[in-house]
DNA sequence: TGTGTTATCACATAAATATGTGATTAAGGT
DNA sequence: ACCTTAATCACATATTTATGTGATAACACA
């Protein structure tokens, strides 16, 4: 049995998500609130496993009631949702630990199975949020261009193995060659990238991500 | 109809994948190919909108793919489907360009969404995967070294010349000391790291961003 | 005053690496 | 049939690295 508790200022809203929790098998509703006050002590009386959070509300918002309960109940999951998929309230809900984060046009069926996937420990997105949060990632990390040199399959794997911190003998064992065959190899797998050292070599291969 | 490409190398999966696509009624399978071996040609060929690639294959990997794809078309999505919810795979697979990213143990069902999510322009990942993304997100943005291994100033300095590939003599060169202080330095980087080669120490410094 | 750490240097040597030349086999394309 | 590339192996050798055992001086700190 899933434990739940609700904040949501909308009376209807609310009264529809109770509802929809506690009238499911495996879902209970312990809790429905309006608003953040005395959040601690609101989630010490109901206990529960998950927190459905609205994003908006009056009084202390659905960010800081995050950062609230996952300052004093660390293990307990919170379910943001909102109306809006705006990219500075994602990260920033993300930020102060939310587990999973949908919108309001989400599906009863949908609702009831994030709750269910981030108990389970995993996270829950909408598939418009989750593409702000890939966006996000990936404007705060423009490096790491992969490009290709045109390494043959067994330098790869050579190559693997060096990053690895394998000497030339281990190599030679760990992909059943002998040490000379490892030698002409890593001859070419320096050319092709235009270094002159293991190092460099294993250096390269990280920043670019070859292996 | 929404035209699907596949990249697998797995020939069972890869047969099981063209069936589940091709049958159901809304997708089409124009594509299910072993390798990224002359992947533009094939995309020009088969011009699908949707893309599901394996991350681990031999040759190109997927995330080379991923790369590719987004360089030569950009309106192609992309989703990757791999057995490890690893999360370097994960976060360079997202900096190249991938619009979701499933895992192998997803349910049919589970597939045919994701590639409608993603055709319709939003981003698909399975709750342990999105469970990954939001760390890495929080993690960016907390700026944490992890590990600290109490490098001294002077045995950065040296580990810097090293990771930019310089020799013994050349680190010296660089920083004004002797070869036999460069080795000394050395040795208590290794015993500091616990590792024992050069490219070993490269690699430890690169991954946990220690200089 | 003594103890620990940092940074420097010296000498020694086994092991590993970088690089050359050269050869064979198999697979793939023209 | 011819050519290229991938992958394998062999031999040679100069350089570089890994690791040990020292020593000295400066500095902090208790």
């Amino acid at each position: 049995m899933i434990k739940v508790a609700l904040f949501e200022d909308n009376k209807y809203l609310r009264n529809g998500l109770f509802q929809l929790i506690d009238g499911t098998s495996g879902f209970s509703c312990v809790g429905a609130f309006s608003n953040c006050d005395k959040l601690v002590e609101k989630l010490n009386q109901s206990n529960p496993h998950v927190v459905l959070m609205d994003i908006e509300m009056p009084g202390l918002n659905g960010i800081e009631g995050v950062a609230l309960i996952k300052e004093y109940f660390p293990s307990v999951k919170v379910l943001m949702d909102t109306i809006f998929d705006d990219e500075d309230k994602i990260f920033n809900a993300i930020c102060a630990g939310a587990d999973g984060y949908i919108l309001k046009n989400t599906s009863p069926a949908g609702i009831l199975e994030a709750i269910r996937e981030i108990y389970e420990g995993g996270s829950a997105m909408t598939p418009s949020v989750a593409n702000k949060v890939l966006k996000i990632l990936k404007d705060k990390e423009s490096r790491k261009v992969p490009t290709n040199f045109d390494l043959t399959l067994r330098e790869k794997e050579i190559l693997t193995c060096l990053v690895e911190g394998l000497s030339y003998k281990m190599t030679a064992d760990t992909c059943a060659v002998s040490i000379d065959t490892v030698n002409a190899h890593v001859k070419n797998i320096y050319k092709k990238l235009q270094v002159h050292s293991k190092s460099e070599a294993v250096a390269k291969a990280i920043k670019n991500n070859l292996i």
